[in-house]
DNA sequence: TTTGCATACTTCAATCTTAAAATATTTGCC
DNA sequence: GGCAAATATTTTAAGATTGAAGTATGCAAA
């Protein structure tokens, strides 16, 4: 009887945690919509393509192109085609990395900085409006734990 | 000055919400990422299909093409996509709706049914595992507050 | 009842995305 | 030095995604 407990204790456990993995869904994508949104209509531009410039902005001597697949956390081949077209436009440069002829540093052109802090500036004050509902002890208080649940993350062993 | 202070006040504000939003982000795409590894490598499918075929579980009388997009907070033409490859296996079926031509109700059929069935249970396990760190209660009041948050976003003028 | 606008969905072109294969280079080992 | 495995990136094919255009149907006002 009292695995019978164990058993409701643990299923009611699994479901709030299967609730809040899709609140934590709905609540990015509305989000992520908003922002995809307003990117088109005021800078004509995509949100991967804010991102790369975003990731690289924060690094301003540049990021090899695993590394910024691994900040996005998306895979190799995608930034090979948004930073293509993002060279395209002279946003973004290809460097090679002096000692490894493999390797590539993608990095910012003067003139992506420009764009890029037009950008950035809006979407700061789009997303100061879409967490208005939130004060900053709040809304650091989440970061804190959603950080812990990150790190818990990767330590986690990948075995299943 | 103290509009000065204002400033830093609203700065450091807007920056403990632009973190968060970060946060949000990353730790989603960790997660989609885990899940989508899992779902191909355990069940041969993907994120989108078995969101599709989640929603359309927890609606055994089907779902508008419309309705689906709108739950999945993605665009009509993209569910139609999906739709069309779940069907071409025998997943799922489009029903016409008596009274109204245009519109078509999408549904599981009884196969769809039962090899969801399989996904989501391992899903659940999955999630449960991953969101290991934090507790029911904590999870709940997590849950809560995002549910709240998303009221907000839904609630707000779109005007910008 | 006809005409025009709205609605529901699909199609289309462009971009994004992944996983896997291919290419080029580096590194460790003998 | 030379070869095998590892690493960094690109390419490729299939699927996913968007926004806009297209098609069919519904609805309502004149």
């Amino acid at each position: 009887m009292s695995e019978q407990v164990e058993l409701n204790r643990s299923t009611e456990e699994s479901k709030a945690r299967l609730r809040l993995w899709l609140r934590l869904l709905g609540v990015t994508r509305k989000i992520e919509n908003e922002l995809r949104d307003k990117l088109r209509r005021d800078h004509n531009t995509t949100l991967p393509r804010f991102d790369v410039m975003s990731a690289l902005n924060r690094h301003r001597d540049g990021l090899r192109m695993s590394e910024l697949s691994g900040v996005l956390k998306v895979s190799n081949g995608n930034v090979t085609g948004i930073v293509d077209r993002l060279a395209e436009e002279g946003l973004v440069e290809r460097v090679p990395v002096p000692g490894d002829r493999r390797a590539m540093m993608a990095r910012l052109t003067p003139r992506g900085q420009d764009v890029f802090a037009g950008q950035a500036a809006e979407h700061e004050a789009w997303i100061d409006a879409l967490f208005a509902d939130m004060g900053a002890d709040e809304a650091q208080g989440f970061a804190v734990r959603l950080k812990e649940l990150a790190e818990a993350l990767e330590t986690r062993e990948d075995k299943e």
